[in-house]
DNA sequence: CGCAGTATTGATTGATTTCAAGTCAAGTGG
DNA sequence: CCACTTGACTTGAAATCAATCAATACTGCG
C-alpha cells in the first residue's frame, strides 16, 4: 500500500491540501473547479494520524461533522443495549463516514482505526453552506449518500440469501471494487481487518470465515497468505458468489 | 385507513396540493414557509392512483425523479441475474422512494403497489434546483437520506444476528414506528403485505413467518387476524426482539 | 342480473428432515 | 502471545413436504 502523503512532519495540516491530494479524483470535491476547491479546502480540518485501535468518534457523540478516510481504514461498530458489538461498515480511503448521523443528530456508532490512518474532518454546516453555492459539490454529496444506500442494499441481499462461502466471495469482491475505485489493483490487496472482524460483519464465526477462505483457496479462486490477498479468478469468484439460488422463499410470484 | 383525499374525480392533480396534504408534517416540504411551499408544490406531479400489483417504476429505468407515497404502500423488488426476486424495502405514506438511483443514475429496483396507492412524482433536477435556494428543503433531503441509511443498518443488524421470531418482532415494531410517524396508531394497523412478502424481506420461508407470528400471538405479545394487527405489549415485544444474544461471533474484543 | 358452484390464492398447522454453521479442541506460525 | 488454521463432532433452527381451511375472484346459468 503506497503512502499517499509523505508527511515526515507529523503535524496536522502539514502542507496537505485537496488540490494535491491523490484522492481528489474520487473524493467529495471531485467536481469542483480549482478556485472552488480552495474554498472547500479551507473548511477541512486534518487530524493527526490515528494509530490502530484508536477511536475517531464515539457512538452517541453529537453529530457536527463528517469524515473522509485519507489513508488507512476504519470499522464502524454499533453497540446495542446488551453490549453486543456489531460491525456495520468498513471504510476505505476516499470514503465518507458519519452521514447517517444527520437524521438523529448523533453519531450512529464508533469509528475505530484498523491500522495507522489519517482522516479529513468536515464540519457539516460549513459543508452544507458550501454545497448551497456549489452544485457540483451538492451533487457529489447526494451521490455519496446514494452510493452508501446502494451498498447497504447489497449487503442486505447478501445477508438475506447467501451461505457462508458466498458471503465471503461477495465480501472480497466488494472490497476489490472499492480498492479499485481509489486506484489500487482490484486483484491484489491487503485485508485491513482481522478474521474476527470479518466474521462479525458477515454474521459468521471466525472459524467459519477461516474455513471458507480456505475453501475458496482450494478452488483456486483466490490466494491468501495472512491478510495478503490475490484474487486469481475474479470472474469465477463472482459466479460463485451468485451461484446458489436463494432459499425456497422469494419464488412464488404474486401480487401483494 | 382513512382516505386522505376524497378525490371523487379520478384525474390527477384534482385539487391536491402540499399546502393541504395531511402528510405535510412529515413530508419533504416540512420545513418550508408557505410561500416556498407554493414553489415546491408547483414542481410536483400527481399520478393517477395505482392499483394493487401495478408497477410504478422498473429496475434499470433511467433515474430522473423520486417518488413520495401519498396513500397506500409499495414494495421495492430487486431482480438479480438469476431472476431471483428480493424485496429490499417496504414504503409507507410520507416516505421517499428512489433515492438510491442518484448514484448510478438508474432505478435500483421495481416499485410495486401493495394496494391501491397514490404517489407524488418529483423531478430530481428541479428538486435540487429548489434545494439550492431553500436550506430547509435541502436539510430535509439530507435527513431523509440519512434516515434511510439508518434504517438499512437496522435491517442489517437484524439479518445478521437475529433468529426468525426476533426478526418478526423487529419487523412489526419497525412498521409500528413508521405508521406512528405518519399519524396512525402504533399499536393497531393493517399489514399491507402478504406473508410471502414478509418472508422474502426477512429471509424466511412463508411457513416460518406464519409459525413465528403464531408464536408471538401465543405469548400474547400481539393479536393478529388476517392482516389486521394489534400490538398488545409493545414493550415486551421490544424486549423479545432484542433478547437472545448474538451468535458466538462479535464477542472477542480486539484491536483490528 | 344475482347466485350457486368452482377455482385460486393466502394462511395456518403439523410432522419430519437436514445440513450449514457453531462449538470445542489442538496445533501452527509470525 | 495473538491471529489464524484445521479437524472432529454436534446441533437445532428453519426448510420441506403435506394437509387443511378461509377468503376472494371467476364462471356460467337460470
Amino acid at each position: 500500500m503506497s503512502v499517499h502523503f509523505p508527511d515526515g512532519a507529523q503535524r496536522p495540516d502539514a502542507g496537505i491540501h485537496c488540490q494535491t491530494c491523490s484522492l481528489s479524483a474520487i473524493c467529495l470535491p471531485l467536481a469542483l473547479k480549482m478556485e472552488d476547491m480552495d474554498e472547500f479546502d479551507a473548511i477541512i480540518r486534518r487530524r493527526a494520524p490515528l494509530v490502530r485501535g484508536e477511536t475517531l468518534c464515539r457512538q452517541g457523540d453529537t453529530f457536527s461533522q463528517v469524515f473522509v478516510v485519507r489513508t488507512g481504514s476504519f470499522k464502524q461498530v454499533v453497540l446495542d443495549e446488551e453490549g453486543e458489538e456489531q460491525i456495520t461498515h468498513f471504510h476505505l480511503p476516499g470514503e465518507l463516514m458519519g452521514l447517517e448521523g444527520i437524521n438523529e443528530n448523533v453519531q450512529p456508532g464508533f469509528l475505530i482505526a484498523l491500522e495507522r490512518s489519517t482522516v479529513c474532518e468536515i464540519p457539516f454546516h460549513q459543508l452544507d453552506a458550501l454545497a448551497e453555492r456549489l452544485p457540483g459539490l451538492r451533487n457529489e454529496l447526494y451521490r455519496s449518500m446514494s452510493r452508501h444506500m446502494g451498498e447497504d442494499h447489497h449487503l442486505i441481499r447478501l445477508l438475506n440469501c447467501k451461505s457462508a462461502d458466498e458471503r465471503l466471495a461477495s465480501f472480497l469482491l466488494d472490497l476489490a471494487r472499492r480498492f479499485q475505485r481509489n486506484g489500487h489493483s482490484p486483484k491484489n490487496f491487503r485485508l485491513p481487518m482481522s478474521r474476527t472482524d470479518i466474521g462479525n460483519y458477515l454474521g459468521l464465526a471466525l472459524e467459519t470465515v477461516s474455513r471458507m477462505l480456505g475453501r475458496l483457496q482450494q478452488q483456486s479462486l483466490i490466494e491468501l497468505k495472512g491478510r495478503e490477498l490475490h484474487i486469481l479468478q475474479p470472474e469465477a469468484l463472482y459466479q460463485f458468489s451468485e451461484s446458489h439460488p436463494c432459499l425456497g422463499h422469494a419464488l412464488n410470484r404474486q401480487k401483494g
